[in-house]
RNA sequence: GGAGAGGUACCGAAGUGGUCAUAACGGGGCGGUCUUGAAAACCGUUAGGGGGCAACCCCACGCAGGUUCGAAUCCUGUCCUCUCCGCCA
């Protein structure tokens, strides 16, 4: 959510951002609700400072035994009571609509975010690691989770239909390890681990941007009004919400958490194998911090560090690309995606996304701040995948494959894997 | 799931239909006086949301409604917390 006042100031800059991300909203239709809006407040509390001048009139009347006067003001009351009941009703719906509207007005972009159409227009950053040349004809991860039982696929879709799986035997191990290895290198870096709720009030997920737009890719339980999230992001940033935080030092957060996505509209995308899948376990970096832009740039820089750090520990190359602005998202302010190369589909495919969202969930969450002055402001808030399992084991995987079918274990899982070297066919 | 109690500022808590919400009282925090320093004591302070050019006004007693001229106070719903019972990893 941006400040109205911004909004007022700006508005053809806002209405050239949703341009450029895709979202339709106008900013015009948003400023007429909001003058109306305005008008019938001025017009609404009016009305109720009469009503409280005539009610706090009443108890000195009654001590005079001034019957008739009581009751003559009494009738005014209602009078402006009968107008205000009008004209509330009239302001709860255009406020309504006024909600409606500010909730789907993008924040705005960093001026460094490239102008593009879709992730095809996303603009190289660097390249790290290089690409393994094989002698041989490779495996994919599909094959090779069958070979040596990391994974099965066809019972996942017979027991949770598609776009499920089971893990099983050392894919388990491997699954858990890279995770807890995440957990490790951010606990050694200041971040507080956190295991969070995964069904969430729908106010949380307003909250923190992924609704409206994002309702259909989200699984409700509509018994209980809850919604299961697809990011622990939800319950690391709702943590604070409604809360004045001290952020004298950034807060840092990595979240363990399951995620569930629907994939709607991605149907015949990705089937194959575990790229995208229902059901997914991640390690989340959240860092809440000043309302500072040189701050929140820094520690954008810093957890994108941090994941790429982590990709360095699992050996495999990765290039890390400035999200352009029809990629980008609502939300976000700016963005980069880290891609990792996957031999199987010879190209570089997404296994982390960092975001700086600037001001746009903390105004929505209401997380605030003390300035030195004393005076109440929004955070920014940021965030970054550590690790999603198991699309991280495609390129784990598929890079580390030998001729033989056998593969290597970096040596920083080693530890997670009781000291497993390599997986070899049985 | 059943029965009961409760949600008021940083915390505890008073207020049970009318200038009582920059909200009594107590505690904590911060600043000061005193002191070699500290403690104690005393004094001060502790900043919500919105509208308006402004004067100023509206809203805020978990949240949403209702009754009333007027609601922290009465009624209904709802969320949450606690106690007891039941069930349970």
């Amino acid at each position: 959510m941006l400040d109205i006042r911004f909004i007022r100031e700006h508005a053809d800059q806002v209405q050239e951002v949703a341009r450029h991300k895709g979202i339709e909203v106008s900013i015009p239709e948003l400023l007429a609700v909001d003058n109306e809006r305005r008008r019938l407040l001025l017009e609404v509390e009016g009305l109720r400072m009469q009503r409280n001048t005539l009610s706090q009139a009443m108890p000195e009347l009654a001590k005079q035994g001034k019957k008739d006067e009581m009751e003559a003001k009494k009738a005014e009351v209602r009078a402006v009571n009968a107008r205000l009941t009008e004209l509330e009703a009239e302001l709860l719906t255009v406020e309504a609509a006024y909600r409606e509207l500010m909730l789907l007005v993008p924040n705005i972009i960093s001026p460094d975010t490239p102008v593009g159409g879709s992730d095809e227009e996303n603009v190289e950053v660097r390249r790290v690691g290089e690409l393994p040349v094989f002698d041989f004809e490779i495996r994919d991860h599909v094959t090779l989770g069958e070979m040596h039982r990391l994974f099965d696929l066809p019972r996942g879709v017979k027991v949770g239909g598609s776009r499920n799986y089971y893990m099983t035997g050392i894919g388990v191990f491997l699954h858990r390890a890279v995770q807890q290895l995440a957990l490790d290198v951010l606990a050694g870096r200041g971040f507080t681990a956190m295991d969070v709720p995964l069904m969430v009030r729908e106010e949380m997920m307003t909250n923190t941007g992924f609704f409206p737009s994002g309702r259909e890719q989200t699984y409700e339980l509509p018994r209980d009004e809850k919604w299961l999230v697809g990011t622990s992001e939800v319950a690391l940033v709702s943590y604070y919400s409604g809360e004045t935080v001290d952020v004298s030092e950034p807060i840092r957060l990595a979240g363990v958490s399951n995620c569930f996505r629907r994939e709607a509209g991605s149907a015949g995308r990705d089937t194959r194998g575990l790229y995208r899948v229902h059901q997914f376990a991640k390690v989340e970096q959240v860092v809440i911090c000043k309302n500072d832009p040189d701050e929140s740039e820094r520690l954008l820089q810093e957890i994108t560090q941090n994941a790429e750090d982590l990709l360095q520990l699992l050996e495999v190359p990765y290039r890390v690309v400035a999200v352009c602005t029809g990629d980008i998202g609502q939300g976000v302010y700016k963005k980069y995606d880290i891609e990792t190369w996957m031999p199987s589909r010879e190209s570089y495919g997404e296994t982390n996304s960092a975001s700086n969202l600037w001001e746009f969930q903390a105004r929505r969450s209401n997380i605030r701040y003390r300035d030195e002055q004393g005076t109440l402001q929004y955070c920014h808030t940021l965030n970054n995948t550590a690790v999603a399992t198991p699309r991280i084991l495609i390129p784990l995987l598929e890079n580390h494959q030998r001729e033989d079918g056998s593969i290597y274990i970096p040596v920083a899982l080693r530890p997670y894997m009781n000291g497993m070297e390599e997986i070899r066919p049985e």
